[in-house]
DNA sequence: ATCTGATACCTAGGTGTTCTAAGTCTTAGT
DNA sequence: ACTAAGACTTAGAACACCTAGGTATCAGAT
């Protein structure tokens, strides 16, 4: 029973993804490579959560996508930001630093 | 269908109760107030959130509690810390600000 | 030539927290 | 007598995330 991963980043999901997809498009697998990248090993996103919240996020207008090749010639699903999910993005972000703010103060209390 | 307060703090809730209960005893209610004016009123807990909090809680050994009177003398339930609760005050702690640093780290690449 | 590991995606099912939305009872104030 | 606030309770639903499998392709090693 290894005690894993649980619910490490509930909530942070969405707005972790949407993020990496800021810069240029990208696909699932390179989207989870990214995430533990920049957060320095910290953040290790499961694929049953990951491709699950892009479909999610797609079908609410926040992404679109296609197939395409990766440079090395594998097929794979690229996803980009719609201007919706743009908007999404800066409102997750800010409810977030709102938040954490929030949390902080009491912490620190 | 007003879109209100959803899941606020996933996550968050056990260490922010905790953390109310480091300088002593407080009841339910006594909390959630607590927690609302320490966050500035950012933090709206809701009591079908709290008292189930409360009660996991105290079954895994973070909390004990009794009853007994308020100043103005009503009944109320009174929860503090265990020596258990502390160490998971703790670790959870520890964990939130390792986890909110790795956001921070996606965040601002 | 085969096997392994990495790349890339998919999905069913379960778990667990939180919220919604009721409700009860008591006390204070009008 | 009525109402609002204090204090607690609980059932049910929503929702995100994880577990744990599965498929397929390609590169490199044995």
């Amino acid at each position: 029973m290894p005690k894993t991963n649980s619910d490490q980043l509930h909530g942070t999901l969405d707005m972790l993804v949407l993020k990496t997809l800021q810069n240029g498009r990208l696909h699932g697998y390179a989207i989870a490579v990214r995430l533990e990248q920049l957060s320095n090993e910290v953040l290790k996103v499961e694929e049953g959560s990951l491709y699950p919240a892009l479909y999610r996020m797609e079908a609410r207008g926040w992404l679109s996508s296609e197939w395409g090749m990766t440079e090395t010639a594998r097929r794979a699903r690229f996803y980009k930001l719609t201007r919706e999910g743009r908007a999404q993005l800066g409102a997750e972000t800010q409810s977030w630093t709102r938040l954490t703010a929030a949390v902080q103060s009491v912490l620190s209390s």
